[in-house]
DNA sequence: ACTCCTTGTTATCGGCGTTACGGCCGGAAC
DNA sequence: GTTCCGGCCGTAACGCCGATAACAAGGAGT
């Protein structure tokens, strides 16, 4: 059975193997990182990291996390604070998703680019946080895209533009190629204002009935069942 | 002294060691291309690899150069034609290379996540490429940036583009992204901004989508249907 | 005929991710 | 207090990998 002494030793080894783990990464790049070499910077035997994060990609996700905290914990905690304005939240959002990624090359080429099947689990937390920031811009009647096409957007040239830096040397890194992206991206993706100033249900339903007409790539079929259900929303009791 | 048998015969193993990784690269992925799967595909020893192509980094970039190769001789010439219009141009090497990129996953993510140091040949390749087509866009006048920033912006949304739709499954890809992240760059990088049809409609869609889930008085089911209904038309090509 | 260079073959090196196994230690039952 | 037993730890190893050394064979050039 495991005591409270157990779990705060297994918590402090854990540390202590992601730490080594991220040093290596940082000072040795990212071929350094061999279990063996990690499990000898931490003075622990090499089964250790398996019964701690299972596999080696476990690993990796793990030093992934704990860089990714140190670095916002490390940042003003404004970064993340809502501004109330939603395009000032994503291009400080933006901003620091290109900085971390120069700022950490290498744990960033090796999470952005993993090769096989599932997505490492920093890039979904990444993925989900830009998906509440574009949330609230479509909320606040600013998108003219899709919401998920303009996640995609995004979050596409975000990495693209990480990837690109990255990938020159760094003395000749053009250093306003990200604002440069941003401003593309938003600029194909925002209204200049806001489609709906009311942004109460209601007030968007009836907006929405209005143009209802126009909308493409629907049949008239469609049109009139959204028609129906939009009249019976807005006249329904409560 | 090589005579005409020997460096054809020599070529003739090339050829061969470099079919079966293709095939390899193809049937079962990237992590089953090692030097011994591939000797052993194609008939010659480990060494011959080692002598022919170098290490195994001169086996997968020999790999690339083929696959590139047989695609652009596959497609019709007339992608590399110059059609006089330089943005036309422009246009169809992007969707060729998106269309390449999800032909050849397996191989577009070994050439462009390549950790380590230099980039590959092929990258290399695809940036010459694109670097004359953007110089003819500013011959012509018709950029409004840098030129080598307008290298970086095609290069960094192109290469993000392709790597988001290959990290997503075949049957949700968003197939209008590459277009939609095209017009974005275009527009932030030419001179003549392209006249942008209607943008309320869409707004006003992309936020009743948002509110639609606190729509009253409707069934699971039919906001479902409206949903679906809502991203079909978002997403709709114009 | 002799030499040299290319090719084919075997065996091997060091390292990698990962795991099987046996001893050990601490709590449980009597 | 003694005995038992179930889970951790460390050792050693497995099966690969990329890469190379060493050597036999055989034809080209002089």
């Amino acid at each position: 059975m495991l005591t409270t002494q157990d779990t705060a030793s297994r918590d402090d080894v854990r540390a202590g193997i992601v730490a080594a783990a991220t040093r290596l990464l940082r000072e040795k790049g990212a071929n350094a990182v061999t279990t063996r070499a990690v499990a000898q910077a931490a003075g622990v035997q090499a089964p250790t990291i398996y019964r701690l994060f299972g596999d080696k990609d476990g690993l990796i996700d793990a030093v992934a996390e704990h860089v990714m905290a140190s670095y916002v914990s490390g940042k003003s905690i404004a970064a993340d604070a809502a501004t109330g304005d939603p395009v000032a939240d994503l291009r400080s959002g933006w901003r620091a998703h290109v900085e971390f990624g120069l700022t950490n090359p290498e744990l960033y080429a090796l999470i952005a680019t993993r090769g096989s099947g599932a997505p490492s689990p920093a890039t979904v937390a990444g993925l989900d946080v830009l998906r509440r920031r574009v949330r609230r811009l479509a909320a606040a009647g600013l998108l003219r895209v899709d919401e998920e096409r303009a996640l995609l957007m995004i979050h596409s040239a975000g990495n693209g533009t990480v990837l690109t830096l990255l990938g020159m040397p760094t003395d000749q890194r053009d250093l306003g190629l990200g604002e440069a992206m941003l401003e593309a991206v938003l600029t194909s993706i925002l209204a200049t204002t806001p489609a709906t100033p009311d942004t109460t249900t209601n007030a968007v339903a009836v907006t929405f009935a209005t143009v209802l007409p126009d909308l493409p790539g629907l049949t008239d079929a469609e049109r009139a069942l959204m028609a129906e259900w939009l009249h019976r929303s807005l006249t329904h009791p409560t």
